[in-house]
RNA sequence: GGGCCCGUGGCUCAGCCUGGUUAGAGCGCGCGCCUGAUAAGCGCGAGGUCCGGGGUUCGAACCCCCGCGGGCCCA
């Protein structure tokens, strides 16, 4: 026997063992088979997996088994991004460091070995999560972004890019986190809301008394790096003449934005004076609002510029600083303006900013906006809640600085990189062809440079004497002995000898991380160092991430391939989606709704979490309900059951599976062709990476089809003779639907399929060590009969019907009923009830069924006294005599001058002939006859008295095949010749009527008190 | 301001690409039923302006356009 009860523990655990015992894993890797190449997004090793990697690994390990059974062997090598400031903050924050002098303080050297160890614990436990799912990748072989080999493939892709004059340094404006002291890359900012101040300033205009440009700002701290003020030329700009308190200014800015400024300010009158059109105003020159304070300002000359991006906003002059803004930095570029950034590393002033030097950005915004009210330049101030941009790792608020980075010039690689997008298979298609199309093409140069330490160094030689550049592609250009030794400081230490006679010092920056990964395709097969896997494998088959990699991995991998090869290094993309919790908000520690995946497990079973999340489109996002992952774990319950039901029997018969089918009846047939339309199903849907689909089909097929109805059919014929040509035709069909539903279902629960493999179909036919050994079934277009499916849809129908009018009727199914009718027009649908007639009458337990065309019933017309009585009133009750003249429904009703919708005023009920109720199904009505004659009556209370000998006996926990003696105490009467039809359902050898004897109850039968008596035979 | 996605009973979601009976499922709710797969299971019922408005079409949840609401990303 099998367990009674589905439990998804100890089915993993034993499971697990066997997986484990017998090498099971590597057995299926060494079987060989055609290529497929797919590559792992590595997960950073943050130390903990969430539901949304979880589900990423799951997607992928389904794939990947099915590829195996699918006679594929796939590259199935877990990655790990294991560098960059996420683990640095981290190890710092352990240390209790606040900036990058204490961990120069400290050591870089030990600083390394401090971050490498946090990534490597993080790895080994994050792996122990992924297995807990079942998934199954290389483990003991995974790629590394630490390791040197991998380093390789990022030093091989910048030389690359070197090479084809696409690495740049250049000074440009970067987001810049000043705790880590680094530039991030945009992918890097993250944005939320934040108050911060929001100031109108004006600006003196040189030569012109009491005149001023207005600008507004939310970081007076920019304002010391002043340059100019943009303008629109084609905006329409207004000299305004303003009095406050008797005193007049004259006030320039856009002149639609006028009123809502001048309003903010304390002014009493303001007027318009003078409009021009902002090209009129180009080489308007200004005073700079600071220049007393920093006095290196007045080395310069301000003046006002035309810029396209100024919109009509705020007041339509924009205050430029090229030293803490992109487009003011390219404004600047383009009219020669000086660079000017006096602030450094640490977001903290230099010199150059002259009274402010020394104070932190942040801090020096109040003073700012001291000096500018006590010089009476500031119009007014205010606070502004807007969207801010923060590290996206330790959340400080990110400012903008000109500084010299390095850079792909990504801009001159924008049409190769559309082009590939084209080119490869898009899961959903809007993936590439809209989304990450969208993204390529807005994107700017890619920033790869950052100041800090924990990242692949940046292969990049100096010459300190002559400034000549040494791109190094290839570690074997620099001493290495181990794995792990190319991080600073070691890689510092390595100096050049220079053509000039001057020393080559490496340049201090590493690699942006996401560079790290965007080279996985090839160094997770170590390529350059060894060239043969890429060589047989590249370009990836098939890659799935969440949609935040749209600028994440799928945009750094197709960057860095295109440099390296000028193709997209991926054939097939399938994109997934977010877990959300159940009100579709983020899971988040601070909002207290994160769920964790193993709570999950521990709950319903790694089966159950991964059919949970395999169940939606993969594309949408996932909003995590407790309830439906409970559901999903009940579906696998009747799963459970089902298999068991036809274990219990085919065990006790001995069954073996050899090819003998005995006669198939219909449902058998029915049942064979369901199966191979749903194997076409789940093929057709796994080609199209349309994994949910086969797990919607499978519990469709396997819990509605197989479970709910086939197994209804048979329950008779599996107590047949043990060589009853029908019931070896179930068993047969049973067992092929339960071998072919396990191998479909098995890359998506390979838990409960294997066990089922092992327990049940190896204990009937002979087999592999695993399912995972075994073949994907491939559907047998000849066994699907469309028709007979129809057919079984319409029976099904019927019979759901016919319960529906036994409800109404009031007549349970266990009692028998003469008649029922199928009133159908439907050519197929009478063929269909002719053809399956047999189950039809069984399933509704009636005596006799008959199909017409027309059904001999009177139409009876009444009125909706839900409408009609708010419309009619007191008239209401002359409108139901007219109502009952009616013999069809007429198209309108006048009725005392008013005109009423008769479809809403009028419902029609049939009359049926005495004794019979009704009821609908889609292809037409069925009609029971209720009226229980003497005959059905015995045999109803036969079925009622085996029914409770039968709970009896379960009481006593008899086995099923153990024979007993009954005794009854009722009127033998009542079930008059249905004596042996009550013996052989119950085992019984003696049937007597009179004192009950044994294990005694007294029930309730229809009002009649009857005392049965069962004992043991034996 | 821009791009993408989403909006279907109280809740969670299929269906939409490829238009075609009376729009489905599960949960929840109400009423029943069944029972040697059984601490399960099954049926029936109530509950839907398929976000709104226009268009294309003989026909739109589905295709197109314009809105509204939500999410993500970008500015």
């Amino acid at each position: 026997m099998l367990p009674a009860k589905y439990s998804p523990k100890n089915v993993e655990s034993e499971i697990f063992r066997f997986w484990k015992d017998n090498d099971v894993y590597r057995k299926v890797k060494e079987k060989g088979g055609r290529k497929f190449y797919f590559v792992d997004g590595p997960p950073y090793t943050t130390g903990r997996i969430h539901l949304g990697t979880a589900w990423n690994k799951v997607i992928k390990d389904t794939i990947l088994r099915y590829k195996r059974m699918m006679g594929y062997t796939p590259t199935d090598t877990p990655g790990w991004d294991m560098h960059g400031l996420p683990i640095e903050v981290k190890v710092e924050q352990e240390l209790g460091f606040r900036t990058k002098r204490d961990i120069e303080s400290f050591g870089i050297d030990k600083f390394i070995e401090k971050c490498m160890n946090y990534a490597l614990a993080n790895k080994d436990a994050m792996t122990e999560q992924f297995k807990m799912l079942g998934v199954w990748m290389d483990w003991e072989r995974p790629y590394m972004t630490i390791k040197a080999e991998y380093m390789n493939a990022a030093w091989f892709a910048i030389k690359r890019a070197y090479e084809r004059g696409l690495l740049e340094r250049k000074k440009r404006v970067v987001n810049w986190c000043y705790r880590c002291e680094t530039a991030l890359a945009d992918a890097e900012v993250e944005y939320w809301d934040e108050e911060d101040p929001s100031i109108y300033v004006k600006f003196p205009v040189k030569g012109e008394n009491n005149t001023y440009i207005v600008i507004w700002t939310t970081t007076p701290w920019t304002l010391p790096a002043n340059m100019a003020v943009a303008i629109h030329p084609s905006l329409e700009y207004a000299k305004i003449r303003a009095v406050k308190n008797g005193e007049v200014e004259y006030l320039i800015l856009a002149k639609e934005l006028a009123d809502s400024v001048l309003g903010k300010g304390d002014y009493d009158t303001w007027e318009v004076v003078e409009t021009y059109l902002g090209e009129d105003l180009e080489g308007l020159e200004y005073e700079h609002p600071l220049a007393d304070e920093v006095p290196i300002q007045k080395k310069w000359r301000h003046q006002v510029f035309f810029a396209d991006f100024v919109t009509a906003e705020n007041t339509g002059c924009v205050h430029i600083a090229p030293g803490h803004g992109v487009e003011d930095y390219e404004l600047g570029a383009e009219k020669g303006l000086e660079v000017f950034n006096p602030v450094d590393d640490r977001g903290i002033y230099t010199e150059e900013a002259g009274k402010y030097a020394g104070k932190h950005v942040k801090e020096a915004n109040d003073e700012i906006i001291d000096d500018l009210y006590r010089k009476d330049l500031l119009l007014v101030e205010g606070r502004v809640v807007h969207r801010y941009g923060h590290c996206w790792r330790c959340k400080t608020p990110i400012i903008y600085r000109a500084t010299e980075q390095w850079f792909i010039k990504i801009t001159e690689l924008k049409d190769e990189m559309i082009r590939e997008i084209d080119m490869v298979q898009w899961i959903p298609e809007w993936a590439g062809s809209a989304r990450f199309k969208e993204w390529v093409s807005n994107a700017k140069d890619w920033c790869i440079s950052r100041q800090r330490y924990w990242g692949i160094p940046l292969p990049i030689w100096i010459c300190e004497e002559c400034g000549k550049i040494r791109v190094v592609g290839s570690i074997e250009e620099v001493p290495w002995e181990s794995d792990l030794d190319l991080h600073r400081p070691k890689i510092d230490a390595v100096i050049f000898d220079c053509e000039c006679g001057g020393k080559m010092k490496r340049v201090p920056d590493v690699f942006d991380v996401w560079f790290d990964s965007g080279v996985a395709s090839w160094g997770s097969i170590a390529y350059p160092l060894r060239k043969e896997k890429f060589e047989e494998l590249w370009p990836a088959d098939f890659i799935t991430e969440g949609h935040d990699q749209t600028r994440g991995w799928f945009y750094s991998q197709l960057g860095t391939s295109v440099i390296c090869f000028d193709k997209a290094p991926y054939k097939a993309v399938l994109m997934h989606g977010f877990t959300l919790d159940e009100q579709g908000r983020k899971m988040s520690k601070s909002l207290g709704n994160v769920v964790e995946p193993e709570e999950v497990v521990g709950q319903i079973g790694a089966d159950g979490f991964r059919l949970y999340v395999l169940y939606s489109a993969p594309w949408e996002d996932l909003r995590f309900s407790w309830e439906e992952a409970r559901n999903v774990n009940r579906m696998l319950n009747i799963v459970w059951n089902a298999v068991r039901f036809a274990y219990t029997y085919m065990n006790l018969d001995n069954y073996r599976f050899d090819g003998e089918m005995g006669e198939l009846k219909i449902e058998d047939r029915w049942i064979l062709s369901r199966l191979e339309s749903f194997c076409k199903e789940a093929n057709d849907a796994m080609e199209g990476y349309q994994i949910h689909r086969v797990v919607r089909a499978f519990f469709e097929f396997f819990v509605e089809d197989f479970s709910r109805w086939y197994i209804q059919l048979i329950r008779p014929r599996v107590w047949e003779e043990r060589d009853s040509p029908s019931k070896i035709a179930a068993y047969y069909t049973m067992f092929r639907v339960i071998d072919r539903t396990m191998r479909i279902i098995a890359p998506f629960a390979p838990f409960i399929s294997e066990w089922f493999y092992q327990h049940v179909i190896k204990r009937f036919r002979d087999g592999k060590e695993s399912i995972f050994l075994e073949s994907y079934p491939e559907p047998e277009i000849e066994l699907i009969n469309s028709e007979l499916e129809e057919a079984m849809k319409v029976a099904k129908d019927v019979v759901e019907a016919a319960s529906n009018a036994r409800n109404k009727a009031k007549r349970k199914l266990r009692w028998p009923l003469r008649e029922l009718v199928v009133e159908s027009e439907n050519e197929k649908v009478r063929k269909a009830v002719e053809l399956l007639e047999e189950i039809i009458r069984y399933q509704c337990n009636v005596k006799n069924v008959r199909v017409v065309t027309s059904f001999e019933k009177e139409v009876v017309i009444k009125p909706n006294y839900k409408v009609i009585g708010p419309l009619l009133k007191d008239k209401a009750g002359k409108f139901a005599d007219y109502v009952s003249n009616l013999k069809e429904i007429p198209e309108k009703i006048e009725f005392e001058g008013e005109e009423i919708d008769s479809r809403e005023a009028l419902v029609v009920d049939y009359k049926l002939p005495e004794g019979y109720e009704y009821a609908d199904f889609p292809g037409g009505f069925v009609y029971i006859y209720k009226e229980l004659d003497d005959e059905l009556i015995r045999e109803a209370y036969a079925r009622e008295l085996i029914r409770r000998i039968q709970e009896m006996r379960k009481e006593l926990d008899l086995d099923v095949e153990e024979f007993i003696g009954t005794t009854v105490e009722m009127d033998p009467e009542l079930v008059e010749g249905w004596e042996d039809y009550i013996k052989s359902e119950t085992r019984s050898e003696k049937l007597i009527f009179g004192k009950a004897e044994g294990y005694v109850k007294v029930w309730d039968i229809e009002g009649k008190k009857v005392k049965i008596g069962i004992k043991r035979m034996s």
